[in-house]
RNA sequence: GCCGGAGUGGCGGAACAGGCAGACGCGGCGGACUUAAACUCCGCUGCCCGCAAGGGCGUCAGGGUUCGAACCCCUGCUCCGGCACCA
């Protein structure tokens, strides 16, 4: 007697009420404060006894509440962290807020409050919602980045790699946001330049600004063996990362009419084996050649072009449509190869910030070029032709493709041969001239890392009239941001107007100097948070070493994949930096990455608080409870894939936890609706019925352990689903109650625990106290192990197909030989039927007997 | 344009590794329970033909490989994500 029903009235006997009904709003909050008083998700790192396990989610932005979307990503993470911790590791699963950033300073200027407050009180918002999701994160490990203890550690960290020679500072054209400053280049997107964050168009700044160097990682960062990436952000970041292999060509210039003697002009080309069809050449509108090269009658009209082409948004600009522009110097370059003078333009289709911001044209074989040379009525000469391809009409656009068995020709004596070989010889025909040599470049740039925005990390640094950019020294540190500051809505830095922190003495010579005002890019807040997370409280250095080399790298971390070459490589980048100055022994932060896909509002857009179409999980809550809304967002569908948020369906995820409720504390109630109820399916007796429960338990487990291992979260539940089912068949049998039926119904409940820890929380302790038994919490015991016996079946049903459709399914013992299975499959009624006489040509066993398929011929 | 991913019932989605397509859930239909409703429970539910037994068709479209294809190959279409003249 396992009901909990402890004095039944007699009138019930017929029609016995369900217990209790399942309520979860009167179990959850009691079991969220058990664990809290308990301190059961307090990770002692110090505890080497059990393996460990950093798992990380990304640490939300304190936006002021939590939509659905973070529970998606949040509640499967904490699934997974109970999953590994009932398997006995040592699981740490922190949680914190990426606090500095603009939407608090947005705020603070349109209603007249403090950042800081701002953001402190959607924290306290934030860390209730978190908590009702159940989710078992460490909240003593918890950093908010804006917090001085925090954001002293960015300041002190940008000084070592200033010491390193990792950061530096310089004038250059930049990104420039109205809203958020300057910005580095991946947080640029789309054709028409807008701002990752606001939207607003970038415009074109010359600016001083700091930089990391993160360039001098590009190759190893294309290197991911040892980490387990998912294949789009390794090929994300692999493009960013743009790796391009030439060879850089040595020009030497000449006054159009004159003899040679101008500036050397550089170029990079991964085509080096085009040289001889090189027709002119083309500097970007920045170079610095272009004032000295530019002949005194061009002067006029290239100053004109290069001052239109800066101010030309980017959105002029606007793709390839856009047809080329561009105007000639009046100067010629003098092609190494074989001394012919070809025209310099300068055109704004040539990049200032890639390779050496000019290029050799060689419209026969670069699209761009051929187009610029079509507008410019300039001479196109083909040097690569395919075999039999030699005749091709330039007319019909550039050859740019390659194909097996192209030759160079038109190159003199490299007439001929391959491209490739070609190519190679006159990069080292040029290399031993000094005109030339092999060159890799990227795409990658340094990572900009200055904003004029008073909510974010100062920089630390002074700048002196005499000793010029002096370092604060570390005892300084924090450089802490001024509480209260004027903003006059004027979207200029306020930091500028404030005399107090402005005006500092220098700490090298004690004379009157000025603090720098740019903050740093909260990007860098979350470029090493899960350091900080292992000693929070820590004084005296960022992260307590020790314990960064228990526990680091991650050993997996969750998040969207919205970030793959902003945060997700930052990450990576300072990480390697990191290193370099001394701070840590490993080369990569995360051993393991999973991109959860994104849950987009009912109209199909991205959840957004301006857009209007966020979800708000404290009504859902508030009505189904957390276990159902965590189970639901589990079984939508598969983790990565994400989708237009649809609350239909939710209540068959309620349905099946209240069928859980009642399998584990009505055994043997009956359903009043149901005729067939109480008595056995049709065929099985009491035996068979036990061993049907038993079998399907650890089925369940066999594939639910999987599932969660691969984080098929959706089918896990699917398959927990069709267990309640079947025990509900079985619910008021003889089957009810038996020791069989006991297991199965707690293998469930441990099944169901990591993705509904508060039911299964609630039923485990009432089990344990039905059996009169002390309570201990059902996330603290072992995962069970599968009974291979169990598993087992002493016959099977075989699908029988003719000519591979299907005919019939014959029930055979699970050992039968092949020669007897076939047999069977041939005696069977339906398949003689449609043989009709026919003898088989062949009949083919799949997968071991798990199919048989009887071929004959077609009798047409 | 280039790179990546995906197209399966009315809907979300299953299908190990080429072997029973559509698990599980939603929705729909029918039924039970109830004075009634709600809740709950049971059954049916890819499409077409058929009273039924059964048959035909069916995983974006068209070809191919195979005893057998949602899965592999080729051609094309559509959708989603990324990149934005990167020489």
């Amino acid at each position: 007697m396992t009901t909990q029903d402890a004095s039944p009235t007699t009138e019930q006997a017929t029609v016995p009420r369900r217990v209790e009904r399942y309520d979860p709003t009167a179990i959850e909050p009691r079991w969220q404060q058990r664990w809290e008083q308990l301190g059961h998700y307090r990770t002692d790192l110090s505890d080497t006894s059990r393996p460990k396990f950093y798992l990380l989610t990304m640490y939300p932005y304190p936006s002021g509440d939590l939509h659905i979307g973070h529970w998606y990503i949040k509640t499967p993470t904490d699934a997974i962290a109970r999953f590994h911790r009932m398997h006995g590791e040592n699981v740490f699963l922190p949680i914190g807020f990426d606090a500095f950033g603009l939407p608090a300073e947005n705020a603070a200027i349109k209603n007249n409050i403090n950042p800081r407050d701002w953001t402190m009180g959607n924290i306290q918002n934030m860390r209730r919602q978190l908590r009702s999701m159940g989710a078992t994160f460490d909240w003593e490990a918890e950093v908010v980045t804006a917090d001085p203890s925090y954001y002293r550690w960015n300041q002190w960290l940008f000084l070592r790699f200033l010491e390193a020679g990792l950061a530096y500072r310089q004038t250059s054209t930049v990104d420039w946001c109205p809203n958020d400053g300057t910005l580095a280049r991946e947080q640029v997107e789309g054709a028409d330049r807008h701002c990752w964050r606001c939207g607003a168009k970038v415009e074109k700044r010359d600016l001083p600004q700091w930089y990391l160097r993160v360039t001098k990682y590009a190759d190893e960062l294309l290197d991911f063996s040892g980490i387990d990436f998912p294949e789009p952000i390794r090929v994300m970041q692999t493009n960013w990362i743009g790796r391009s292999e030439g060879g850089e060509i040595v020009f030497e210039t000449a006054p159009a009419g004159h003899h040679a003697g101008g500036a050397q002009l550089r170029v990079f080309t991964t085509r080096p084996d085009t040289l001889f069809g090189a027709t002119f050449m083309v500097l970007a509108p920045e170079h610095p050649l272009v004032t000295e090269l530019t002949a005194s009658d061009r002067r006029a009209e290239v100053e004109a072009y290069v001052a239109q082409a800066a101010n030309r948004t980017e959105i002029d600009r606007l793709s390839t449509e856009r047809e080329k522009t561009g105007v000639p110097i009046g100067a010629d370059a003098i092609n190494p190869v074989n001394g012919e003078r070809i025209p310099i333009f300068v055109a704004d289709y040539v990049l200032g910030g890639y390779g050496t911001g000019a290029i050799m044209a060689v419209p026969a074989h670069d699209e761009r070029d051929y187009e610029f040379a079509l507008k410019f009525r300039l001479p196109i000469r083909r040097v690569v032709a395919a075999p039999g391809d030699e005749e091709r009409d330039m007319a019909d656009g550039a050859y740019v493709a390659h194909s097996a068995g192209e030759r160079l020709v038109n190159s003199g004596p490299y007439s001929g041969l391959g491209a490739d070989e070609g190519g190679a010889a006159i990069v080292s025909a040029l290399e031993a001239e000094g005109k030339g040599k092999a060159a890799i470049t990227y795409r990658l740039r340094d990572w900009l890392i200055s904003r004029q925005r008073y909510w974010g990390t100062p920089i630390p640094v002074v700048y002196c009239p005499d000793d010029g950019i002096v370092p604060v020294p570390d005892e300084d540190l924090p450089v802490r941001l001024p509480d209260t500051v004027d903003y006059h809505g004027s979207g200029e830095n306020p930091l500028n107007r404030d005399q107090a922190f402005l005006n500092v003495e220098c700490p090298k010579c004690g004379g009157p100097a000025r603090r720098e005002t740019d903050t740093m890019d909260t990007f860098m807040d979350s470029a090493w948070y899960w350091y900080r997370y292992l000693s929070p409280e820590k004084a005296g250095a960022p992260f307590d070493r020790a314990l960064v080399e228990r526990w680091t790298p991650v050993d997996q971390y969750t998040g969207g994949s919205e970030h793959a070459v902003m945060h997700l490589l930052y990450a990576r980048e300072f990480t390697k930096m990191m290193r370099d100055v001394g701070l840590i022994d490993q080369d990569e932060p995360f051993r393991r990455l999973f991109n959860q896909g994104q849950i987009l509002g009912m109209d199909g857009e991205r959840m957004s608080k301006s857009r209007g179409n966020t979800v708000d999980p404290d009504d859902l809550v508030a009505k189904f409870g957390a276990d159902t809304v965590r189970l639901f967002l589990m079984f939508m569908g598969p983790w990565d894939q994400g989708g237009p948020w649809s609350p239909t369906g939710i209540g068959g995820v309620h349905r099946f936890l209240n069928r859980i409720w009642t399998i584990a504390l009505d055994p043997h109630g009956r359903e009043p609706g149901d005729r067939e109820s109480g008595s056995l399916p049709a065929g099985v007796d009491e035996a068979a019925g036990r061993m049907a429960v038993r079998q399907a338990a650890h089925r369940t487990l066999r594939d639910v352990t999987a599932d969660y291992e691969a984080f098929h979260f959706n089918t896990m539940i699917a398959k927990l689903m069709e267990l309640a089912n079947l025990l509900m068949r079985y619910r008021g049998t003889v089957v009810a109650g038996s020791p069989e039926w006991d297991e199965a119904v707690r293998l469930a409940l441990l099944m169901l625990a990591p993705a509904a820890p508060h039911i299964t929380e609630e039923l485990w302790s009432r089990r344990q106290a039905a059996a009169g038994e002390t309570w201990s919490s059902i996330h603290r015991e072992r995962w069970p192990e599968v009974d291979p016996s169990a598993v087992m079946e002493a016959t099977r049903e075989v699908p029988i197909q003719v000519n591979g459709k299907l005919r019939d399914r014959i029930t055979v013992p699970t050992d039968i030989s092949s020669a007897d299975l076939e047999a069977a499959a041939l005696a069977s009624e339906r398949v003689r039927t449609i043989l009709a006489g026919r003898v088989p040509l062949r009949v083919v066993q799949a997968g071991g007997g798990r199919l048989v398929n009887v071929v004959v011929a077609d009798p047409g």
